[in-house]
DNA sequence: GCAAAAGTGTTCCCCCTACACCCATGC
DNA sequence: GCATGGGTGTAGGGGGAACACTTTTGC
């Protein structure tokens, strides 16, 4: 036997959620759409998965001729499968979501895709059921960042605790007080504090701090609270 | 435009990874796969998504052909993907991870598919990427049963606190204070004590309690702390 | 010298943990 | 009357939450 009879083939395809964080706001990257239907509508980064090559593959191979960017945190979110979320033709999405330091995303030179980052406040309508599945991963950011360090991924290498403040405050949409937090983060133990300051955004200026590698990674499964039920997570 | 071109199309699967607990040890559901390749080797129970029929659908029809049950709790898992993992032909497999009562489950008359519940720490070899998905399944069982209220799915709808203690004890193979765990579990609020006893498994009886349905769907989303981190979960 | 952000310490309270004894019943 | 499992109370400790003042420096 070389193939199941009797069965319908579908398309499958890969889109990619993207996240970055400005400094202030949670920011997607977007991009118009580049071929029919709905050419120049705003959409999710997508493709289709090839023969011989895995999901996961797919979705660094996308995000790669997007981004430029190699390595970066990636998880996968939730496969979408409705007969008619695409009116072309049947097609299931397996959807991963991405966290990348908005300052290491590089316009790529041959821009076939007008990306741009967009708030997250402030969605364009999107293409399919690409809201729903924006809305699926902010939910998902929302909750495992409440448990383990993911956050730390969408800041460059060196970063302030107020600035990591900023991120929480920006991922759950609540202030919290400074003093508390700092002493939550930093008894994790997963940071080092750095010799020299950020002077940008203050006069003062304040501690670099860097991720410990070795104890990010062995501590990354375990549960730490970094959040108090902000609201209802799912 | 009707179709993409130029594109290659695949079989998409979806596999049930199905929880039971007799009272003493979590079950799964399993079939001995009844056409090749590798017939009569254990499965789990899966089958083709169909035209015009979405993946939950899928799911759910699959899971209602094996056991008879609708309506149970049922949530998708993760879509594996990888080029080889059916040697047949390419195909994605979207597995959906599902909560019954096992006293609920009735062998079907016409029982094609030979369904066995198998003890989850006395596996056999499963096909293709099958202990894969199940060691996944319980990870995410885990995962989930540690902040949501979702053990009580594999209860029946009237059980004991030490039945529900028997069945966290089976989840993260340990044991609890029982003064500690039913005072944890009776602060959730979640549950309504009944005027009747069970009567089997011990002399003095234990009280029956009875889930409050509308207090489980509001707190359903909200962070409950069943088990205060019980080694590594995801 | 003043405005603006960084940094730090203490108290209180709640929840989690550890732990031991009595109760009801079938035999 | 004894063995078996059900059911409850308490004391201590740790961690989260609330809260205010000092420091640094650019202007």
């Amino acid at each position: 036997m070389t193939r199941y009879s009797g069965q319908s083939r579908m398309l499958v395809a890969v889109d990619c959620i993207i996240f970055g964080f400005d400094g202030e706001k949670l920011k997607l990257l977007l991009i118009k759409r580049g071929f029919e239907p709905q050419k120049n509508k705003w959409s999710l980064m997508g493709g289709f998965v090839q023969p011989g090559e895995g999901l996961e593959s797919a979705a660094a191979r996308i995000l790669h001729k997007l981004t430029g960017l190699e390595g970066v945190y990636m998880e996968q979110l939730f496969a979408f499968g409705e007969p008619e979320r695409d009116p072309v033709e049947r097609t299931i999405s397996v959807t991963y979501f991405a966290l990348i330091d908005i300052n290491q995303y590089v316009q790529q030179l041959t821009d076939e895709y007008k990306a741009e980052w967009v708030s997250l406040d402030a969605l364009p309508d999107l293409i399919f059921d690409h809201v729903e599945m924006v809305n699926m991963a902010k939910e998902k950011l929302r909750y495992k960042a409440a448990i383990h360090p993911i956050l730390f991924e969408l800041l460059p290498s060196k970063f302030t605790i107020p600035q990591l403040q900023l991120l929480f405050e920006a991922v759950y949409d609540v202030t919290f007080d400074k003093r508390n937090f700092s002493r939550k983060i930093l008894s994790t133990g997963l940071l080092i504090k750095q010799k020299d300051k950020e002077r940008l955004s203050s006069k003062r200026g304040a501690f670099y701090y860097k991720l410990d590698k070795r104890k990010y990674n062995a501590k990354f499964n375990s549960f730490l609270n970094f959040v108090t039920d902000p609201g209802n997570l799912k």
